[in-house]
DNA sequence: TGCATTTGCGTGTGCGTTAACGCATCTTTG
DNA sequence: CAAAGATGCGTTAACGCACACGCAAATGCA
């Protein structure tokens, strides 16, 4: 471990020219500041954190921009998990993190929690830009110099200092592939498609149909039902699947709602021989996926993409290292036998 | 944030005596202790970490006593990359692991690493006891204080600091449950039990038949196959399995080498229509994952196992925090779709 | 030339903990 | 009863870094 006396030593100056040249705070002749710099690379010079955490005032305060946590079947309380995880273990790093909670269906309400974390005056930003519409317009505002970084989904042609998130595409993919398996390729499946959607969702569906394309004889047909419509609307676009596609082997639920349609069929006595694949350990989806209604769900790690999310600030603004630039989690499938072990 | 300083001038006593106090060194009247032990308690203090790393001399060094990382197709060098992660993560707070490696079928070998690694004087022991006859001899030999942490397989009887593994029983009782989703139900499967055997192994299989016993009339029968016989036992018994089950559905593996049964289905033109499921991300299974010759993996996120086990010794001898005693590890179902997403 | 400002650099202090050291008091021992 | 040791406690120097301060020398400006 060198410390910066040895540099100070090496280059033949003052710990404190050392100081100025790693801090650029001026007050140093060009030729001094490259010899410095020349033996801080050479030696490979790191920071000891412990040395800086001691004697450093500075708090670091990172703003996290996502949807109200009840939303999404309250999917959102995992990404906060896992970012209240990082904070704790890291609250002795002085880094502490301030939530800015916006209404899913609502531009006004983001930019609203958009301005107002940034009046907040953060070291950093971890933003969930589910409103991709009204992100990719206000994420120019950002400050230069002040990082942030996205989940869930991505804002493209921005220069955010990462991206953790799934592969949508591939996580539809993998869903057909799954309810091939089980129907042996053949019958009748149901497309979920839950709106209003975005991005993600869109690419989840185009990867199940892509790999229904692909496969044998099995037929996938597309509904849409509009998710304001609540549990009505799911038991009535059910009703209607069961009605057209006979037999019907399987659907597949675009998000979270899949607890909505679970239920739907259970109430239709429909349920049997038909298996269900959908998204997120969020309460509800757990209890049918433990009762068989559910027979897949595919998760997203949202807590790890939290957790991530703020640990990839921490490294940047905090140890000064670099990053990932994507983070891809995996696409962990949850079937009643091991969901046990995952708590999102 | 409360420093021995505020406790000392609180005490009325100097900074000295009490770190004496906290670290038991003795030198304190039982009046002066008491008084300052009351405070600390009071004002809930809590060592700075880094004041700690900065003057601490002492180095923390784990020793590690698992399988040789060829073995088992090459499995454990997933937890190694684990262990040697979070020993990057702790590098500044000076823990640092040895590898104490040994022959998987020698428990001489086992003797010989585990009499080395207590002579190395360690601070705590990392340990995979997969030779559960000797280990359960010699953990007893272990001092008494120096910590000890299980992973892959327990010792039951012994009071280790933690247990990080998979339920092996529930992981059976997947399998079992994935190959009756596939299978309709019905059908001959065939369980390839991989000798020599441990625990873990034979409780996988247990949950696989127990969960063939409550499916509907899918029927599994039992095969043994020496792994010292290489990939000719393999063909042998993998042979003699499309012969005597006809009509073949699924084949559960019950270990990583769930390659050379895949290898030999493929060899003898007898993979169509059959799904082999087996364990672990080997290099040799995810090529016959990626084929399509093997249909699930099972993982138990072996890199996972390495690093909270070394993290569980780092917050008990370094921290001085509680630990969890036990740290049951999610059970991975892997596909060709979402592999790419594990990293083991 | 004289004075003010800027530039280049070294020094010193504080952060909280550890642990070696040392100074008084007592207590035991020959 | 003096010497030797034990007891109870305070003092202080690291540990590596950030940052304020201050002192010369160099430079600018009249």
């Amino acid at each position: 471990m060198t410390s910066i006396k040895d540099i100070a030593a090496k280059a033949k100056v003052s710990i404190g020219t050392v100081d100025r040249v790693l801090h650029d705070r001026g007050r140093v002749s060009d030729e001094t500041r490259n010899r410095v710099q020349r033996i801080v690379r050479e030696l490979g010079y790191r920071p000891n954190i412990h040395a800086r955490n001691l004697s450093l005032k500075k708090v670091y305060r990172f703003a996290v921009i996502m949807p109200r946590l009840s939303q999404d079947s309250e999917y959102w309380k995992f990404p906060a998990n896992g970012i209240d995880k990082a904070c704790r273990e890291l609250e002795m790093y002085k880094v502490s993190a301030t939530y800015f909670l916006f209404d899913r269906y609502s531009n006004a309400s983001f930019g609203r929690a958009f301005r107002e974390a940034l009046g907040s005056n953060p070291d950093g930003l971890l933003i969930a830009p589910v409103l991709s519409r009204i992100a990719e317009e206000l994420i120019p505002t950002i400050p230069q110099g002040l990082p942030y970084v996205f989940f869930d989904s991505s804002i493209p042609g921005t220069d955010c200092l990462t991206f953790i998130g799934q592969d949508p595409f591939q996580s539809g993919l993998l869903a057909s592939s799954l309810l091939q398996s089980i129907t042996g390729g053949e019958g009748n499946v149901a497309v979920i498609k839950v709106m209003p959607d975005d991005f993600h969702l869109r690419e989840r569906i185009r990867g199940f149909l892509t790999g229904v394309e692909g496969g044998k004889t099995m037929t996938a047909k597309l509904f849409e039902v509009d998710s304001h419509g609540g549990e009505p609307a799911f038991a009535d676009v059910v009703g209607r699947i069961v009605k057209e596609l006979v037999p019907l082997k399987g659907i597949f639920v675009s998000n979270a709602w899949t607890h909505s349609v679970a239920r739907s069929m259970q109430a239709l006595s429909a349920a049997n021989g038909v298996t269900v694949i959908g998204y997120d350990l969020v309460p509800k989806n757990l209890h049918y996926l433990e009762q068989g209604l559910i027979g897949f769900l595919i998760s997203q790690c949202p807590s790890t993409q939290g957790y991530e999310g703020i640990y990839s600030l921490y490294e940047h603004v905090v140890l000064r290292e670099k990053v990932k630039q994507t983070i891809m989690v995996p696409i962990d499938i949850l079937t009643k036998n091991n969901v046990k072990y995952y708590r999102g």
